[in-house]
DNA sequence: CTTGACATTGACACTAATGTCAAGGGGGTA
DNA sequence: TACCCCCTTGACATTAGTGTCAATGTCAAG
C-alpha cells in the first residue's frame, strides 16, 4: 500500500508518516522506484504512532518506547531478559499514565454530562483539583529542551 | 495566590499560566499592582486546562469548550462532550495495545525463562499478524493465546 | 535604604508537527 | 505519446507551546 493510500487509511496527512518515518519512528519497505510500501503490520504500528502523537506525547517520547510499538515481531522487543523486563516497566509506566489520561477525560465527560443536564448543583469544593498539584496531571508534560 | 506559587502548584511554568491567559483561558483577578491572584477557582480551572493540554487538545479547542471548564459549567459544552469522546477512544485503543503488549512481553519473558532452563530457545513466533490492516480498527482479539 | 525575590509586559528564539510548493520520476490508460 | 495522478526529496512557512531575556515595578527583610 503506498503512503496516500495508508494516510488515508489512517485519517492523517502523507507528511505526517513522511515525519514519522524521519525521526525514526517508521521504516516502510520501498519498491524499486523508491515509493514507500506499508504493510499491514506498517499501518498498525503507525495507528498507534497516530495515537500516540493525538494523545499528547511527542516523537521523541514515543520513540523511546519504539521498540514496543510494533507487532510482537521477534525483533521488535527482543533482547536479553533484563531487556525485556525494563520494557515491561516501560509498558507499564506508559498504561500507568494513560489510565491517568483516560480517568481525567472520563471526569471531564462526565461534568460535561452534568453540566448538560443541567443541574444546579453550585459544587464550591469539589476541587479534588485544588491541593493536591500532581493530581491527575502527569508529569510526562515534560518534552523540550 | 501569585502566579509562581500558583505555577509550582499546578506543575507548570508561570509561563504557561501567562499564555492561557494570554489565550483567553483564564482570567484571574489582579491586585492594586497588576499582579495576578489565583483563586482556588482559578486553580482548578487551570489543572483542567493543564490537563487537557498534556492530553493533545490545543488551547483554541479548550478555548471552544470553556464554558465547561469552570466549576459551574453550564452551557454550550456538547462540541466538546464530542471532542473528550473521540479522545477517550483514542487513548482506549492505545491503553488496549499496551495491555496487549505487556501481555506479550510477558509471555515472551516466561517463555526465555523457560528456554534459560532448557538450553533451547524455540523461536517460532510466526507474524500471524500481517492480515487486519484495518487501521484503528484492530484493537481487540488477535493474539493472545 | 539596600538587597533579593518575585511580579509585569514585550520581544525574540526554539522545537515540534504539519502544510505547501517546487522540480522531477513512475506508471497506468486513452 | 500524451495525460494525469501519485510518488520522491528538499526547502520554506506556519502554528502552538514554551523558554528566556530585558527593563522595570513591588515589597518584605535586614
Amino acid at each position: 500500500m503506498q503512503i496516500k493510500q495508508a494516510a488515508d487509511h489512517l485519517g492523517i496527512s502523507p507528511r505526517s508518516l513522511r515525519h514519522y518515518e524521519q525521526v525514526g519512528l517508521l521504516s516502510p519497505a520501498r519498491d524499486s522506484s523508491g515509493y514507500r510500501h506499508y504493510s499491514p503490520a506498517d499501518l498498525r504500528r503507525a495507528a498507534r504512532i497516530r495515537d500516540m502523537i493525538a494523545t499528547g506525547f511527542s516523537t521523541r517520547e514515543v520513540l523511546a518506547m519504539a521498540p514496543c510499538l510494533s507487532d510482537d515481531g521477534a525483533g521488535a522487543c527482543e533482547g536479553g531478559l533484563a531487556d525485556l523486563e525494563h520494557k515491561l516497566a516501560q509498558i507499564d509506566r506508559l498504561i500507568d499514565e494513560l489510565h491517568n489520561r483516560r480517568q481525567t477525560t472520563l471526569e471531564r465527560i462526565a461534568q460535561f454530562r452534568g453540566a448538560l443536564s443541567k443541574t444546579t448543583i453550585e459544587r464550591d469544593t469539589p476541587d479534588h483539583d485544588t491541593h493536591d498539584p500532581t493530581t491527575v496531571s502527569d508529569r510526562l508534560s515534560r518534552r523540550q529542551r
